[in-house]
Order: structure tokens, then sequence, then C-alpha cells
DNA sequence: AATGAATGAGAGTTCATTCAT
DNA sequence: AATGAATGAACTCTCATTCAT
């Protein structure tokens, strides 16, 4: 393996000088978060960075692979992490549990980033096609594989679909976050994590006891 | 009969010839929902309407406006039917199954106006001062207040956050509609509503027998 | 005499109903003088004159003849009335100082053609091909040959050219009543009539006695 | 030496390279003159200054901004240079005359400039909220200063006005250079200079002789 | 006689992107 | 490696003008 793309993820150029592509990205970051990606202009994105327009072209060859470029990483350290903790954690509820807080942290702790997720990538059809899309698609599936692990071991109850659960739990996410980007609100969003899990585990019904005390007279 | 108000919800320039304001505001649906709106032009949509650029103008009085003025109306349709039919219903749980398949169905019948709404409107910070966005608020309250009935006369857990279950709900209903306008998928939309309905309901957790067969085993 | 043309200035069609025309002429005025020829729109016009769009071009043929039609009436009103004044007066510099009193008035009077004359009609080229500029030469030709009969019967020096001193009076004119126009002072454009006649009568050096003088003692 | 100040006046961006800044500014001052202000387009003097559109908008901010920058050099140097000579000259009159041959002067040699100036500049309300017209208004002190330093030593009649003074000897030149301008005519603008002068300062009117002759002959 | 409705024709302006240095 | 300078390519929006009724 003779020379360098140790940053599998971009299809930008060979990146000179790592720090100064960090920066252009930080930049980026930030101005995409608060203007959007077509209010945004490259010589915001220059002038916060310090550097030259002509000189973002050295490190992305085009505005849209620079916005493309700011999942990618987070996106790909998000997803190995997550396939490393899930190996010491027991049992389906739990595991969920845990994808449900880590994925609300994801964006809690880093709102800029949440914003361009929300607000731009969300909506942009060309970000499908992209290296960074497809991790997104297998941390889909950590989830649907524990839903389906849950179902099985007999967690979760058997007629769940974990396509549609799986979808639930992030369009929850999703929604949660889209609001917080938009309006402020919540406040706090990881507070909700809890919630969100007994909600989703018990539903929102008030289970009706009566058959249950049916059985126990029988049994007398 | 609630209302007719007209023009209502548009800050639009009285509408000369109501018939070729709608053919506009029908063009600029399909090609919004096809381009984006960045992309699509006023050009691409008076082609489209059969009219000049122009003319456009007459009736929309910026390329914003015209894409706010899509979901002016049928979201004001959509909430006085919703009102309306509410009535009729008896129960928070039958309510909310409305609230939810209708939701759903509003975006699954026009697929154009879903790709509008998910992929255009919800990233756009201006659409917020909208007076479409304050009926899409009113909309919301009503999934809220149904929660709130429902806790209230046991029919519900006492625990849940309608702020946060009416979050699941949108958030649920969002995200699936996203990914049918942008992925295709899934095929049919409206039938999963049952199975939100369930989940919701219920949770995806097999309920815990143990604690009841323990009490009867004392019992004995 | 048969037909119509009874307002020989008027390249303008013939006026279906004069007193409508006579409307949309002073609307025009007050619109052109208060955003100049390029600001000022047909609709802006038209609204002030309570009449549609399509209206005005009933009664004139573009906008610019509309603006063209502005002084034509005025400047022949204006011209005939100064010849007929100007047979009952006597003297040559009589009838400059009335010829320099009545030019400021014109102005003075009406602030809005004022306007338009200075700030509008004076930077235009096509004005030069208009009957009224036409006029308007005539009008400077009184003020030619009252100087060159001033010059002839020795109330004005020999060596005064009438073609520079009419510029003269004109231009003094011209440019204190452009900077009412734009700067709103001097207050009062006619109190300045004296003292331009005194000055260009007199001229502003302060002649030398010392020849005459010296001839007297010689007399002696 | 009396300052240099580069670009004092522009309120233009930091001119990246002054020639084609300088080039463009040329190109400008060549077809507004020749077409006026509306009727010129930023792609007639793009095509005359061989740059392209967007270039000249990097150089000015608008299409006004151009405008407005055709003066400002021209106005500053033209300030400077007559308050350095205006010391070396002693008396009012003579300071007077060196004004008024400046004034035209700066015309007659340029007839673009001349032509911005009096055809299109003079009707623009906002040129009066710019940087080159205060420099104007200056300029305009000049003259009535030295007005007043006549009256004062004797050299000018006591009861004239210097405010209007000035006035009548801007509004003679403005009023030659337009017609040059418009009409081509007089041939020699700086030729017309001694006549002006000498009309100002002696005026028209035929000093009358009769007291004078009078007192003589009684004194016999 | 009057106008509501429609539009052709442009114009100014912005920006992502390139390239010579 | 970095950038100053330049531009091609659009796009939104405006308005004078026309014409069928």
């Amino acid at each position: 393996m003779p020379s360098k793309t140790n940053n599998s993820l971009k299809g930008s150029k060979a990146q000179k000088n790592p720090a100064k592509g960090a920066a252009i990205l930080q930049a980026a970051q930030n101005i995409f978060a608060r203007k959007g990606f077509h209010e945004a202009t490259i010589s915001d994105i220059a002038k916060k960075a310090e550097v030259s327009e002509a000189t973002i072209y050295d490190y992305f060859s085009s505005k849209e692979e620079l916005l493309f470029s700011i999942p990618a990483e987070t996106i790909q350290q998000y997803q190995e992490k997550n396939l490393e903790i899930l190996e010491y954690i027991q049992g389906a509820a739990n595991k969920l549990r845990f994808l449900i807080y880590r994925h609300l942290k994801l964006y809690a702790s880093n709102p800029d980033y949440a914003n361009i997720v929300m607000l731009i990538l969300k909506g942009n059809r060309n970000f499908l096609k992209t290296e960074a899309y497809k991790i997104v698609q297998m941390s889909a599936r950590n989830t649907t594989q524990v839903l389906a692990e849950g179902i099985q071991n007999g967690e979760f109850r058997p007629h769940i679909k974990p396509y549609l659960v799986r979808g639930m739990i992030w369009g929850t996410i999703e929604h949660l976050v889209t609001r917080k980007s938009l309006l402020g609100k919540p406040q706090d969003l990881l507070g909700l994590a809890d919630d969100i899990v007994n909600t989703i585990f018990k539903g929102i019904q008030e289970p009706q006891k009566e058959p249950t005390l049916h059985v126990n007279v029988k049994m007398d």
C-alpha cells in the first residue's frame, strides 16, 4: 500500500496540508450552518478560514464537495465507535437504548453539524450518492439488527417491524434536532433520551389489566 | 360551515385570474418538487405553466413567495377539515389514530407536495415567518391536545409527555415521507399507518409477565 | 378650418377628452418632478391620475412623449404673452428687466415644472427635436433682439455680445432655479430679480473715477 | 506639496489593479457621455474597456458608483490646483478672472467629462450625497471668498451679493458648456472667457456721462 | 372611450470557478 | 503551496407597451 489516502472518505484531492484542510472544513461548517448552502459563499468561508478562495479549491473540488466533506469524517468515527461499544453491551434493549442516546448526543453536542445535516443535507439528493451516506446506511442497519435481535430473543414484541421502528426512532430524533436547530427548543435535547426510550419501549397506551386478573381467578 | 376565506393565506397580490394563479402554482409545485428551489428557475415554471415569466410576477411577488404559496391553501384546508372531523370522533385513541392516518395521507396522496415540504420547506428559515407555518403550528396543537385528553381520561399512560409524543409521531411520519420522496420506498406509505399506531400505542417491548405470576404464586 | 389640430403643439394623438388628457399631464408633471424620468413609472402616473395605464397610451404615444408634452403648452403661452407685453414696454433696458423677471417667475411659480425642466429636460437630447424646444429657441431670440436693440440705441455698451449675454442671463436663472429644485434654497427666487438685473447692468467692478476728474481739470 | 491622498475620494473597493480601474473609468466616461446614464449598459462599458462585466463589479460596486467615480478624481485635482495657484495671484479681480478661466477650461478640455457633469450629474439627486460633491462645494466657496475679498478691498462694488454673483458666473459657464455639449456650439468655449470676465466686471449698460458733464458745464 | 391582462426584452448583479504567477 | 485577478454563465425582477374586450 504505497501512498497516502488514509482519509478514505474524502473524494477530495490529496490534502497538502491536513491542518489547513481541517480549518477550511471547520469554517465551512460554521458558515453553512449559519447561512445555509446557497446563501453561503465561498468568499464567506475563505474569510472565516483565513485563506484565499482559490486555496479552498486546492483542498475541495467544488462547493458541494466541501459540503459533503463535513459529515464524512464525523459519521465514520461515529459508526466505528458505535460498533466497538455495541460489542460490550448485553441485551437488545440495552443496545437500543445506547444507540438512541448516542444518536441524540451526536447532534446535541455539535449544533452546527446538526444544523447542516438537518437543514441542508437531508434535502439534498446528491448527498445520497456520497460515500458518507453509505456509512449512514450502515449505521441505520445497526439499529435494525438490534431490533431484530430483540425480537428473536423475546425482548421485543414479535409483531413490530424493525424497518418501521428504526424509522420511528430516527424520525423522532431528527424531528427534535431540527426543531432545536430552527427554533432553539427544546433546551435540553439529551435530557429527552430516557423519555424517548421509555415511550418507544412501552408505548403510550395504558395497559388493560382485566384479562390477566381473569386468568388468575381461574387458576385458583 | 367553517369559513371559506378565499385568499386569506396569500400575501400574494389580488389574483387577477385565479385559474391562472392556480396553474402557476401547480407548475411551480411540480418544478420545485423535481428540481429543488434554487435549481428551479422562474423560466422553468413559466414554461410549464405556459405563461410568460413576467406574468408569474403579476401573481406572486417573488420566487420565494411563490414557494410559500404552495402549502398555504393545502395546509389550511387540511386543518379545517381535521377540526371538523375530530368533533365526530369519540375517544383520544381514536382521535389520535385519525390524526396519524390523515397526516400520512396528506403526503401520500400528493408526492410533489410531500417533496416540497420535506426537502425544501423544512430547511427554510423564512418559512417559519409565514402565515402558512402558523397553521402548521395550530395543527400540531391538535395532536398535543388529543394526547392531553387521553392522559386525563386514562386512555394514555400518565407519564408520557404530549410534546414529545407529538414529536415522535410527526418525526416518524416526516422520516418515512422523506425517505419515500428521496428513495421511492416504502412503496405504500398509507399501509404503515396501523403499524405506526400500534407501535406508538403499545411500544416495542414485550410486557414482562413475571410480576403477575409472582403474585399468583403467593396467593396460592 | 375643418378638423382638429387645435393644440398645435402636441404630437399627441387627438385628445378624446381634453380634461382627462390634462389630468394625466398634471399627474405626470408631479410624478416626474418627484421621482425623475426613469424612476417614475407609468403605473405611478396612472395611479395619481386615477386612470389605467392603458388609458395614458390613448392620450400619449409613449412615456417620453408624455414628458415632452409637459412644457409644450406652458412654453407656448409664455412666449405668446411675452411678445404681447413687450410691445408695450419702452426701452431695451426696461424690456430686458421684464424678460428676466418673467423668466424667473415662470419657474418660481411652478416648482414641479422647474424641476422637470432643470433636472430632466435639460439633459435630454431628444427634447431638442421637439416642437416645444423650437419655441424655447424663439423665446431666446426675444432676449437677443432686445440686447441688439439696446446696443443700437446706445443703452447698452457696444462691445457686448448679445449671444453671450443672453447665455449669462439664462445661465444665471437656470443655475438659481436648479439650486432651488435640488437644495431648496434660495428661499425667495423672485426677490433676486432686481439684484440680477443690477449686476448684469452695472457689473461688479467699482468704476474708476480718475479719468473723468482728469478731464475736468484740463477744461479749467 | 499639498497632499496626494490616492484613493481618498473613492468609496470604491480597493483597486486591485489601478490601471484597469482607470481604464474602466475611462470607458465609462466615454459611454455615459455618448449614451446617457440609463441608456448606457454595463455591457457597453465592459466592451469598451475590454474587460468582462463582472470585472467592472470588482472595481466599482454599482453602476451608479461607477458614474460618481468619474468626477471624483478630476474634481479633487482641480480644486487642489486652484488653491495652490490662487496663492500666487494678487488682487481679487485677477483671482476671479483666473477662476473663471479655469472653470471654463476644465470643461473645454474634456468634452466627455463636461457632458457627464452637465447632462447627467447635475440632475442627479444622489450625486449631492457624494464625497465628490463636497469638493464641488468647496470649490464654490473659493469664488465666494474671492468676491468677498474684492468687496472688502474696494475692487468690487459694495452692494453686490457674492452668493448671487457666484451663481451668475457658474450659471453662465454651465449654460455655455451645456449648449456646447448638446449643440456643439459655440465652437471655442475658452475664447469666451475674456468676454465673460468683461461683462461680469463692467456690466452691459453704457455708463451715463451726463451728470458729470452737467457739473462741468456749471463749473465753467 | 377605457382597461385588465399579458408579455418581450433586458439590465444589473452575483458567484463559483479557473489559471498564471 | 498559495493566491490575486478575472470571468462565464445565469437568474431574478421590472416596466413600457400592446391588444382583445
